[in-house]
DNA sequence: CCAGGAACCAGAAATATATTCTAGAATTAA
DNA sequence: TTAATTCTAGAATATATTTCTGGTTCCTGG
């Protein structure tokens, strides 16, 4: 099983980078996955469906990914990482922890807005990704991911800026509320004609709600 | 597609209900699932899983439940329905608005402990479950149990006791923290052995964070 | 009581889907 | 160039789902 991107396959993109045809068969194969799965459902992230929407062949499948599972935890992994990429950069970038938890909630609301058929995806697949060969490799990274978020908190608690709760329960208080109705907002109609308005609507009240919900004594109005 | 518990099979469960046998199929095999679901993973609620676990007929199965996807739809539903019934009924006994989110907070937070399984094969199931041809009754289903909620909370915002937060928001703002956490403790070591700690040791602060989350001004703190 | 119909169940047959396998082309490195 | 490796292809196989046909049971109207 060599699922990694290997040295061959990063040389040939980038030489055919030049050329008319950019072949990155393993790239390919995800972006049928996720065009399968937005235009018709999780259940059409099938070796057939796949393989008619970028014609890569039974076999080039299998190579790359060994399974149909395969194919959506990795996925769901490559997007889990990217959309984690985006939220920690923005709060990198916080001094304040109440800039701290608004950068977080605002970053993960951008980020679904902007990317709405990926963050559908990872809501629909979540289920199926982590109980793949994938699962112990999720685990981690979203351990890593809360990590981070409670590490980053953990000296503006000691000041006592931020409630002294468990830190189990901070990564769900700040982002549970956001993701919760994100997740509502996709589930209704597709790009959000039909069902919820948009969570750029509620930028101000999320992110205001998360802080009342973790800050310290003194530190809750505006 | 005749799903519906038919005058038929009330009958025949009734009488039965006095034999040592009481075969309701339709309630066999959406044990079956369940415990497929457990044991096994979703992935394992196959025709011939459920079939080898409750000695169902392929024909019977098809008959009650239309494809493998309604199986597990019609428990989703099911579930669905128990868990609402049991919140509902616990915010019905509260009077005033943050007894209200305790109750909502804590009855759903004892259910998920008192049910896991149950809780883990909703949160497993859901993506799939929102896809199938329950789509629209399980939106349906969703919509009433976020009105409820909303409808309970209205005449408090209208004087100030909760903010006047988008009804929209509510539901999110008040459950989401919560179904985080036990949807992260659920994903970990199965009864619980492994991951996180119990829902049950974080009741308090979870109804306080809810209640923090959307108490009027002058509410908030105790 | 006796049709006759509807729900229910069984299992074989047909269909669809996933997976394995063998062979060959493309690429890289020695 | 040659050998090794990666990657691709597509037929063959294995599994799973779904359909279909027939039979049983139970209710209902006459």
């Amino acid at each position: 099983m060599a699922t990694r991107t290997s040295v061959a396959a990063v040389a040939r993109a980038s030489k055919s980078a030049a050329d008319t045809e950019p072949h990155d068969r393993r790239q390919d194969i995800l972006r049928a996955a996720l065009a399968c799965a937005t235009e018709l459902g999780l259940e059409a992230v099938s070796i057939e469906g796949v393989r008619a929407r970028c014609g890569a062949s039974v076999g080039s499948i299998y190579h790359h990914f060994g399974s149909r599972e395969g194919i959506v935890a990795a996925l769901y992994v490559a997007l889990f990482q990217r959309q984690t990429a985006a939220i920690e950069a923005a709060l990198q970038k916080a001094t304040t922890p109440r800039e701290g938890v608004r950068a977080l909630v605002l970053s993960y609301l951008d980020w679904v807005v902007a990317h709405p058929d990926q963050a559908r995806f990872m809501f629909q697949a979540r289920g199926l990704a982590t109980q793949s060969s994938q699962h112990n490799a999720l685990a981690e990274l979203a351990q890593r991911r809360n990590q981070a978020l409670v590490d980053w908190f953990a000296p503006h608690q000691a000041k006592g800026a931020v409630l002294p709760l468990p830190c189990e329960l901070l990564p769900s208080l700040v982002m549970g509320p956001t993701q919760s109705y994100c997740r509502a907002w996709l589930s209704a109609g597709a790009g959000g004609q039909a069902g919820l308005p948009s969570p750029s609507r509620f930028r101000e009240e999320l992110a205001n709600a998360a802080w009342l919900a973790v800050a310290g004594e003194g530190h809750a109005r505006q």
